[in-house]
DNA sequence: CTATAATCGTGTCAGAATTACACCATTTGG
DNA sequence: CCAAATGGTGTAATTCTGACACGATTATAG
């Protein structure tokens, strides 16, 4: 908290919220293509100003459901961005968040004349502004976390089989699982539950049906899904 | 990045430097009295506005030198409050930073007229603002931290012996450790070399004295220390 | 000078956790 | 009804983790 007097800088704070989601087995991030300079007709993450009286989650919450329509999406803040020259209009400050959004959401394409679009990470279009770094900086805090926590399961919907939930995770961690080591740890850890129906794939047997137990998380948090 | 046109508000922005050492067996952080209103008489976490044309980690590092004295000390960015209430005079947005300082840095108590003081974490005074709030956030984070990296050897000097080094661990962690299984564990994990010196402790056999291989960092994020 | 008390440094073993690995049963579609 | 794809299951070898004790060294006090 400020000691001295000097009058303070008040630069532009925005919030930008990196949206992910599962598909085409690949992990996608929304992106918002530039209509004025700087950086016209590159694509940015999608975000905005915090308005007076709303906290910085608020402001990433508001941003995410003008672009997705989604509420009740899985959201953290991730790293705040303060280069002064990080934009070369002047002075704005950005608190990156990253959103999890569940893979059957229909997001729809933003609710205003923008152009938006789904970009696997794999294959970005050109960015804007430092939201490369962003964007990698969102992506290795997702593998971190999804090895320590239960947060693969906010990619996918409320019901899932077990064979989508690996292949959630090896889409996101960039390599093969073994099926039954995946299959006994995510058991033992007792994250998900059995709902009792199954479901009919074009071909084999039918896949039990699971869901995630919300209340699980915090237990969870201590102990290493994946070392 | 905006893409609406709207005003943008333009909080005052400041970072906090949550600073901590060892001494006298414990964890302290160094607190700063307010002598003016909010908070009057309250401790508060040392920090500023962050100047014009500074990035962030300058304000940080620059708080940091101004508080300490000191340059060149572990500092990492932790977490941006933004609650539109925290501060009774209006929008102050913060981006907490925390900071490690080796145990020997006799850090100057501040280079202006404030009252400055170290106080351990178990036992603080009444604390300003929600920086109460931010120090559970960095203690975590420490906690945290030092179970999978080797963030530990930045509270000490640069040469140490294993003693000091487990003494360390068991402060930050709350919990006693088992020296044979502690000694076995850092050096299997290659971050330390011995500098082939001793020290000669009060009483009984010499110990060796160790120091930090800081290339050895990138290394060991990825495995824990302690798990 | 000697006795005492504190500290340094070291190894093993049991139990737990992790990894690698293969096959049969079921279902759909041709 | 046959083929092809997928679901589900167990074990053995290895590695990792945690518990545990003592002899050698040095400074200090008497």
């Amino acid at each position: 908290m400020p000691r001295n007097r000097a009058a303070p800088e008040r630069p532009a704070l925005t919030v930008d919220v990196v949206i992910f989601r599962l598909a085409d087995e690949r992990l996608e991030t929304l992106l918002v293509r530039r209509g004025f300079p700087p950086f016209k007709g590159r694509w940015a993450i999608p975000g905005g100003f915090v308005h007076k009286n709303e906290s910085l989650d608020a402001a990433a919450r508001r941003e995410l459901k003008e672009e997705t329509g989604l509420e009740g999406i899985y959201l953290e803040q991730l790293y705040t961005f303060g280069d002064p020259k990080r934009d070369p209009r002047g002075r704005v400050v950005t608190v990156a968040y990253f959103a999890l959004i569940p893979g059957t959401a229909a997001a729809r394409a933003g609710d205003d004349a923008a152009e938006v679009g789904w970009y696997p990470l794999i294959k970005l279009p050109e960015i804007a502004f430092d939201h490369k770094n962003i964007l990698q900086y969102a992506l290795r805090r997702l593998r971190y976390k999804l090895e320590y926590s239960a947060i693969g399961f906010q990619l996918l919907p409320s019901e899932f089989t077990l064979a989508e939930l690996q292949a959630a995770y090896e889409i996101i961690l960039g390599e093969p699982l073994d099926k039954r080591n995946f299959r006994r740890r995510i058991l033992e850890a007792d994250v998900i539950e059995a709902t009792g129906d199954y479901r009919s794939g074009t071909v084999g047997p039918r896949a039990a049906l699971y869901r995630y137990r919300p209340d699980a998380v915090a237990e969870v948090k201590a102990r290493r899904l994946f070392p």
